[in-house]
DNA sequence: CTCGCCGGTGAGCAAGCGCTTAGTGCTTGA
DNA sequence: TCAAGCACTAAGCGCTTGCTCACCGGCGAG
């Protein structure tokens, strides 16, 4: 079977944002906003965590909301792909579906600050912006839900509720950025093929 | 079946906090702490929803910290009663299983707006305070472990990684507060009842 | 060598924060 | 009837916040 593993998104983080002391400050960002929520962070926290002055930031970032939604914005784009390049694979409904549960959960896992701030700071973005986002999360929903319906068709898998299944999926594969922890005993790895054995007695059918 | 629909924490909210005046500001303030976070939510904000003045606050609580800490205290043992009562029924593991996690479920559906703060604000809490709260959610933990760990005992699972499973299928529950919205389609009964289902699958051994 | 440009800084402003305090009116028991 | 005690308010204190602005050093072009 081939894999997604080394799909885009999960080595060279950030490397798309220049200067480089932009990247310094997202990068510091992301740090404290994964650890503290948005709300809770300074922006001479952050200033501080990547080494500058305060005024720093205004000069890459017009307002400390803009940092949240390059943040946000770059960070959705990036599990989208990693969701999709899985999903896209040649295989089975139930191939793709553990392809595409695998790699998801191990970007959640192996990179849960960044998650964490794409996941649970949707709130803090201005109107405009969020509504930007919730499209691509939309799209996320979309690839899920048409392996599911794919599944169903050939008769692999039993799910009489798709929407609500792919929505229990996308869930249960968010929420690890909530409880992951680098100190704890699951690599990403693990964690992604757990998730993926799960997901697949959820939805196939029973001979 | 027997049921526990009817169990303790779903019907008169907060009864249990008195007088009215400290109970119409913590009602006030999980409303806000629910749509907006704990730290975006000012003092100010929970006093006017309350209908009273920001100085209002302070005589039935020493901090704003000291409100979220009996939020978070109050909900953490409401969840988990429902989820240990409903645990708790006669019936083989897999019939308590479903009940606990529909129960569960039906509970962070119904009062998203309490486990979303309970759930989700716990690293505004001092350390003194999180620690006590994590007391709490490792006993929801050993509640789902000792359904799994009797069920693949009994031959009625297969459960390869009791613990890892038992972490999913928490944080699928939890995760509910997360996105459930009284304005979407299903009911709390319906995700509940949805959910059983998904769960079970996950854990019943084929034959 | 000098000048202009530009990423970066130090100091600080206006606003809003959590919380306090002096005072007010209502209730209550002798 | 009235003093004490109470829940509550108006005003505001000290501090931190997001953000600004006058200034500065280094560097490439003429």
């Amino acid at each position: 079977m081939s894999t997604a593993k080394d799909m885009a998104g999960e080595d060279m983080p950030w490397d798309e944002v220049t200067p480089e002391a932009a990247r310094k400050l997202l990068v510091a960002a992301v740090e404290a906003f994964a650890e503290q929520g948005y709300h809770a962070t300074t922006t001479r926290d952050i200033a501080g965590r990547a080494g500058m002055s305060p005024a720093a930031l205004y000069i890459h970032y017009k307002t400390k909301e803009e940092l949240l939604h390059r943040i946000s914005r770059i960070g959705h784009e990036k599990a989208l792909e990693v969701l999709s390049g899985a999903a896209g694979i040649e295989g089975t409904p139930s191939e793709r579906l553990a392809e595409a549960v695998s790699s998801f959960v191990r970007w959640h896992a192996g990179r849960h600050n960044t998650a964490r701030v794409v996941q649970y700071e949707l709130d803090a973005l201005s109107d405009e912006h969020r509504t930007e986002i919730v499209e691509l999360r939309r799209r996320s929903d979309a690839v899920v839900r048409e392996i599911l319906r794919e599944g169903v068709e050939s008769g692999e898998f039993d799910v009489p509720d798709v929407p609500g299944t792919t929505l229990a999926v996308l869930s249960l594969c968010i929420d690890v950025a909530r409880w992951f922890n680098t100190q704890g005993r699951r690599t990403p790895d693990e964690v992604g093929a757990l998730y993926a054995d799960l997901v697949l007695r959820m939805v196939t059918a029973q001979k």
